[in-house]
DNA sequence: GCCGTTTTCGGCCCGACTGTTTTCAGTCG
């Protein structure tokens, strides 16, 4: 599939564009047409040759044009001729705080700065100060955008700072005078990683509330501070960024404040043909302000039913709520049992007992325990003796813990020449098969494809795990043809796993839309070692929310009874 | 570059904060 290879293209593009100082709305236009490519639910190739692609909104007649030559002969002329006039990694320092594109042109052109390490020479030698428009604060800040960029140039994944962005909100709404507050940004809508962190507070006096929150000992820096809002970095190095507001425009915000960009310039567009202009303080009739003390207000204003915030990315979510279509999205407390845990038999941190009972007082009906296979030596991989043993442990656990019922599973690995680590014997006195690649990532796309798919065809196997291997920040996903194991898991009846884990969430939101189309049905697991991680399960959820996944999509949504009948449908 | 039961040309979301200026451009979200 070329969508991500055609997206980055245009975004590219885009930063050009912008940098030699071209129409904007040009330059808009392309990184627009990036982000929607990026998220297309169905493969590019298959929409152009379809024809389909000119009823897609924001690609038109030029950049289809561009998407063909680039299907056609692998490469869009326009982009390498605007390549061949800006110096490699030149544009990399868009992404620089305090950088934008007439600071760059301007660097370029006076000092001809065309790199990272180039760019903090001058400034330490003090040559940026004295550029036109430029100073030394301006200087000083360049410096220290650079520095800041070089040390966070990754997204945090969400499940690694949700916690102590929990607690941080606790401790703003323990500020004085402050009447509501939470979490706004790419966090609220659930994104896989977050930059930073956006938050949105209600109350009168809101230069003493931002004051006292740039002295809460979390905060190691104050970037920027006015009587609205203000910027720090935290003590973990992310930024973090405050709006106060009065109380009645607090839905206004908290939409305004949770974007994505994508989605507000569209609504903002649907305000201005009504007849109305929507900012962050609410909804506008000429001067007469609606207030908007609550979100749905500001949707219902404009005709809409409210849109949760996992599918505010104009992906064509707003379209589906004008015609009153919504998905009903699966709910956050409609799990009734975790598919993907591992216990002290291999390489898990807590019994199984003790995860059981986790699961209990999670008010679930059920859990799979799925340690791993024989192979995997390095997680204590259960020998066929081991598992036999585990098995009886979970029948006297039964028998203890009925009604809840601990199902016996397994995370079986698929071996490099594409056989499972157990024998169908074995396989076929488990309740629930997890097969899963723990080795040989290296491997060509072709042979990849192939051990996955020859795991789908075993009528044992119940589930994929992690479909594509990527672990955020760490790894990327192995070269496999993913719509071929779509294609088969659709067709097999094998679901593929929404993985949980904090670094893994795979398949990924843009990944389980295209397998959602195919026809494949999932489940959430969240490959826990230890009961404190069965709390990762939101994590999962909510990217099967940004894939607009509703319960019926999701097996482990099902009771007991319902259950337990979907993961026999395959033998 | 995209888009249109107001438009096929002329628009394209809107405001806060900063640093440089002396009224505003640039950046950010």
């Amino acid at each position: 599939m070329k969508n991500k290879e055609i997206a980055k293209i245009f975004d590219e593009l885009g930063d050009m564009l912008e940098f030699l100082g071209e129409n904007p709305f040009r330059a808009r236009a392309y990184k627009r047409a990036s982000q929607i490519i990026y998220g297309l639910p169905e493969d590019i190739e298959k929409l152009y040759s379809s024809g389909k692609l000119s009823e897609i909104k924001g690609i038109g007649e030029s950049i289809i044009h561009k998407i063909g030559e680039f299907i056609e002969t692998g490469k869009i002329s326009a982009y390498d001729e605007y390549r061949s006039k800006i110096p490699e990694g030149l544009l990399e320092l868009l992404s620089v705080p305090y950088i934008g594109p007439v600071t760059l042109r301007t660097l370029y052109k006076t000092l001809h700065i065309t790199n990272f390490d180039e760019l903090i020479k001058a400034c330490e030698d003090k040559l940026v100060r004295n550029l036109p428009n430029f100073g030394p604060k301006k200087e000083e800040n360049i410096l220290k955008g650079l520095l800041r960029y070089k040390e966070q140039i990754f997204r945090y994944p969400i499940g690694l700072i949700f916690d102590d962005i929990i607690k941080l909100i606790e401790d703003i709404k323990n500020i004085t005078g402050v009447i509501r507050a939470e979490v706004a940004g790419s966090f609220r809508r659930m994104k896989e990683t977050i930059g930073d962190i956006d938050i949105l507070a209600s109350g009168k006096s809101t230069t003493e509330i931002i004051r006292n929150f740039t002295k809460l000992p979390v905060i190691k820096e104050v970037i920027s501070e006015g009587e609205t809002k203000c910027s720090v970095v935290l003590s973990t190095g992310m930024q973090a960024d405050l709006r106060v507001v009065d109380d009645n425009s607090y839905g206004a915000c908290l939409q305004y404040f949770t974007g994505s960009k994508n989605h507000n310039v569209k609504l903002r567009g649907i305000a201005k043909d009504m007849g109305f202009k929507i900012n962050e303080y609410g909804i506008f009739k000429g001067d007469k302000l609606i207030p908007c003390p609550d979100e749905e207000i500001v949707y219902q204003t404009l005709g809409l039913p409210w849109i949760p915030p996992e599918m505010r990315e104009d992906n064509g979510e707003i379209e589906l709520a004008q015609k009153g279509n919504l998905p009903k999205l699966i709910d956050y407390n409609e799990i009734k049992g975790d598919v993907h845990l591992h216990s002290t038999y291999s390489d898990g941190g807590e019994s199984i007992k003790v995860m059981a009972e986790a699961a209990i007082k999670k008010g679930y009906e059920y859990i799979v325990i799925t340690d791993h296979s024989q192979s995997l030596k390095i997680a204590k991989g259960l020998e066929i003796e081991r598992l036999l043993k585990q098995m009886e442990e979970i029948d006297k656990l039964n028998r203890e813990l009925f009604p809840f019922k601990i199902f016996k599973g397994s995370e079986v690995d698929i071996k490099h020449d594409g056989t499972l680590d157990y024998p169908d014997e074995v396989l076929k006195q488990l309740d629930f098969v997890i097969a899963s690649i723990h080795s040989g990532f290296k491997d060509d796309e072709k042979k990849m494809t192939k051990r996955i798919l020859n795991a789908i065809e075993n009528k044992y196997v119940t589930m994929i795990a992690h479909p594509t291997g990527r672990i955020l920040n760490a790894r990327e996903p192995y070269n496999v043809n993913i719509i071929e194991v779509f294609k088969m898991a659709a067709k097999t009846n094998t679901f593929l796993e929404i993985n949980a884990y904090f670094d893994r969430l795979d398949l990924n939101d843009v990944n389980i839309r295209i397998a959602k189309e195919y026809g494949v049905k999932f489940c959430i697991g969240t490959d826990s070692h230890n009961s404190i991680q069965l709390n990762m399960m939101i994590y999962g959820i909510g990217q099967a929310r940004r894939a607009w996944l509703t319960a019926s999509d999701i097996i482990n949504t099902k009771k007991l009874e319902d259950f337990q009948r979907a993961i026999k449908i395959k033998r």
